[in-house]
RNA sequence: GCCCAGAUAGCUCAGUCGGUAGAGCAGAGGACUGAAAAUCCUCGUGUCGGCGGUUCAACUCCGUCUCUGGGCA
């Protein structure tokens, strides 16, 4: 049996993804399933510069506001909620697009997540009640004696991923990094197709300037500000996103606006300059520049066949 | 016009009681298997404002000029 296609589009934040895609999607008779871990989170709209109403009126996106800001979103989650979305899609004989900027959630998606033990909420707050009490080291050590391959792969600064390798040890009993050697991200549900936006550093930056600009224009002071009112804390995971952050240091007094919003631009700049680097040890995707729509249009016909 | 204080990495500044210099930020590169807009790692040669002088040796001392603050006229 042939596996479903799939065409993909990344590419760092504020590049146009989101824009040529929907062209495309008109094109090709596409829905688009966001790759976005913040455009998940209900009433986080502007600051995460979520598509309007009229424009997912015209074209159906799935994979946006589908938990609220105090509930967990994770990878594996993503994977699962994206695969029952494309079948839902193919059903309708359309054609799929996954578009967004999130590269763990792609790489979930279409290589798959090992088998293992997901996040034990529980695990992880006694261990990191350890790291506080006993200092990151010890942790470091204990992931050292039961799995050295991890504790050579993993700086023993990173505490979050000495606490997922030691959860995954604790759960399952196993070394995390036997469950990644079996897997090896070798699932190939799709085929797909994995393109990529990019442009010159400079006019990206400048870019991510100006979308913020457009954000604060738009009022992402007043959303942050709702958001927490409706009983956000200002310590949940998606209120530490962009913008939110930053937004709740203003709003709190431990900061000017100006600096705030200078803040935002430059968190955002090295957001994209990691995601850069992410999609970049990517061999199979294919670069293009926003400019290069017609070249995009025959690789998407080729791979549509 | 006079007096004082500065002039050192893209920015803010430290420093050398004379042996050609270093932090933070910015910037660049990288890692990444259920928090990923997260988390973490690596990377610092620059006429030490110009020109003279003293010295084996000056970014460091002296003179002078230029510029920038501040003060006095």
């Amino acid at each position: 049996m042939q596996r479903p296609k799939a065409i993909v589009i990344t590419g760092p934040t504020a590049v146009g993804k989101s824009n040529l895609s929907l062209e495309l999607a008109e094109l090709f008779n596409a829905e688009i399933i966001s790759a976005d871990s913040m455009q998940v989170y209900r009433h986080m709209d502007i600051g995460t510069a979520k598509p309007s109403k009229a424009v997912r009126a015209s074209i159906k996106h799935h994979l946006i506001d589908v938990v609220n800001p105090d509930e967990g979103y994770t990878a594996a989650r993503f994977a699962s909620d994206a695969h029952a979305a494309m079948e839902r899609i193919s059903s309708l004989g359309k054609a799929v697009f996954i578009v967004g900027g999130t590269g763990l959630y792609i790489k979930a998606l279409t290589q798959g997540l090992f088998a293992g033990p997901g996040q034990d909420f529980a695990v992880r707050e006694r261990l990191l009640k350890e790291a506080l009490d006993n200092g990151a080291g010890a942790l470091f050590e204990r992931l050292r004696d039961v799995d050295p391959q991890a504790a050579a792969a993993i700086h023993p600064n990173n505490l979050r991923r000495i606490i997922r390798g030691l959860e995954v040890f604790e759960v399952s009993g196993r070394p995390i990094t036997d469950f990644q050697r079996e897997h090896g991200f070798q699932d190939e549900p799709f085929d797909d197709l994995r393109i990529a936006l990019h442009c010159e550093r400079d006019a990206l930056y400048e870019a991510i300037d100006r979308r913020v600009d457009k954000m604060m224009e738009h009022g992402l002071i007043y959303e942050a500000r709702e958001l927490n009112a409706t009983g956000y804390a200002w310590d949940l995971k998606p209120m530490c996103g962009l913008g939110y952050k930053e937004m709740g240091e203003y709003l709190r007094s431990e900061r000017g606006l100006d600096e705030a919003v200078e803040l935002i631009k430059r968190n955002t700049r090295h957001y994209a300059k990691r995601q850069m680097t992410w999609f970049r040890k990517d061999a199979s995707i294919k670069w293009f520049t926003i400019r290069q729509k017609e070249a995009i249009i025959e690789c998407l016909k080729r791979h549509l066949g």
